[in-house]
DNA sequence: AATGAATGAGAATTCATTCAT
DNA sequence: AATGAATGAATTCTCATTCAT
């Protein structure tokens, strides 16, 4: 293999973590990872300060990444529906078509490690959906609730959807949209 | 006869492992949770075998815990929505009332260290709530799915709206009422 | 199982002590050498003040053993290399016939935890054999030198001796008279 | 390019590995021996796996150390008596001049801690000195037995002798000769 | 005496981080 | 910048011995 410049290195690592923290949980050894990366255990630290560091920076790649997946394709129209639903399905193949990055992605979002800082930027980044899941829940049982409760459910509901998904690839279609067809009803108006 | 094995001594550290590792997660040192109920670090071993033990023990006496809290006051009614009504907010008020061991036994649910075994151990504890939650969802969005996928969406649900009542106390009843009626509409016959 | 007498008691921690020995060495927990006994943990120091006290005296016992062995059927005879092959035979049969008491023995041997004073009770206890080694090698190659020394080379022999038999007990009989036939050769007036 | 795993330090822990167990045995801590190899404790296990791969390598070390000394002058003669003789003078003035080898060696002959593999790599090493030895024995009193028993015997006889001269170093000489003589008596042609 | 729970000083091993090369 | 050896604090678990019953 040729020798991997700077930005490869980093990204390297990047995918190392999140395959050895989907099958090892956070608490897998960065020599695991510098090594799943075919990079060396010092090397991790002139990207990464710290563990800590490595893990908070991988929340966001991971955030960013499905967030590039939601976008892609993103309709036009102004059916409130219409958009939650292609949210909801991109959403669910992105963490069953890549189950180590929906399951590494999972134990970051509960973990104290990752600070609150780094879930404000994330948010940030997404005000724009946020706002369509403000509007879709305008008018439902969850109304005058903080969009952040809204959210968090549907980050909730989604998480299990693609849990029981990879453990039962063959009805995955089955999964996904009544899945949303239950969060559509949980929160829209009736 | 030598002093019994006692009771409390068990108690204390399983109460002590509760809140350590609400603390500090699972990874918590066995030292800090035998230090916390006032026990040598060797007497956490003459309870437990393993670390392990601990854990998966501690997973079957919060769902233990959680259950006595539910089925408390339960009621006789023939009514779909009053038995689920009085599950989701029994659950929420044992979680919001003692939020360590919520987040404990969050922690525990989605770890690898928590045995198949002991889930299903935990399951057929509970045969009698999941068949209530089977009929109420019997000819909603997920009819026709799994009676555990319509749990682990319930999980899931209850789950979020615990962590942001922890996080504010205030409006507690709001969400606590809100999730549930989302949680309804999600499931029920619309 | 009828409550044990005190004597009993003792004999069986002893014996259970020889057996857990030779199967996990002298670093066996005292824990294992009272269950093996069917005995308390406990109780086991109110028969040995320490680890090491029943080591010594365990090795004590099994010399004693061993002697009785050794004395059954011991000829009149004048002749010594019938005495001494006496003594071999009997040594032989009784490290390979039960072989958890020479593999004890073996250990305690060379253990320095078995004290100085410990070996000499048992030196002197053997002191008619030893003189009988003292006179079969007063003329062979090892004249001059001190008897513990030729004490030393047969219970070399003879260990080496039980361990090959014990691992090839088909030709039990060949090894054990060709190991006294090279054991008379060392030490006997040529 | 890191600092390179210095074969140093690698060999002042197995030197000091030799010492500490001569001491205290096998179930010396590892602690001990990083601290007197002036290293820090983990490190000695950058150099080996696990405390039983220090012990299987230390075997093989000693054994090699003892050829070596074997192999040194090792005569050309075709003289049984003087090869066997050189074999005996050699390994008895290695064990004698160097007590911590010796015991350390004796120690692990016996352990089940070294594998049936380790032992049969130092035998493949040692396979021209067996030859010697099994010519040496053919026609005495244990021809017909595996020289594997001989070489038992050996072992035994040439341990013994060391463990006396290092206790009374005065008739080191006399203990050494003697003791060949007698081995030579048992093994060789009468 | 007999019991076995309680204790805490180790034991081997791991791991994030540093640092010499 | 890259490497990987070096470090030692931290971790889980063991065990001889004590002691309350």
């Amino acid at each position: 293999m040729a020798r991997l410049k700077s930005e490869d290195k980093r990204n390297a690592l990047v995918a190392a973590a999140v395959q050895v923290i989907a099958r090892e949980g956070l608490s897998a050894p960065t020599a695991r990872i510098a090594k799943q990366a075919h990079v060396a255990h010092g090397s991790l630290f002139n990207y990464f300060q710290t563990k800590n560091d490595l893990l908070n920076e991988l929340y966001l790649e991971l955030k960013a990444d499905l967030r590039a997946a939601i976008m892609d394709g993103f309709p036009q129209s102004d059916d409130l529906r219409e958009r939650m639903g292609h949210i909801w399905m991109q959403w669910v193949d992105w963490g069953t078509s890549a189950p180590d990055k929906h399951k590494a992605l999972a134990q970051l979002r509960v973990s104290e490690l990752v600070t609150e800082q780094t879930r404000r930027i994330s948010e940030l980044n997404n005000a724009d959906l946020i706002e369509i899941i403000r509007q879709s829940s305008a008018h439902g049982a969850l109304r005058g609730r903080p969009v952040a409760f809204v959210n968090a459910l549907m980050e909730a509901m989604a998480g299990a959807t693609m849990d029981f998904i990879i453990r039962n690839p063959k009805e995955a279609d089955d999964y996904r949209r009544s899945g949303f067809a239950a969060f559509w009803s949980a929160i829209a108006k009736p």
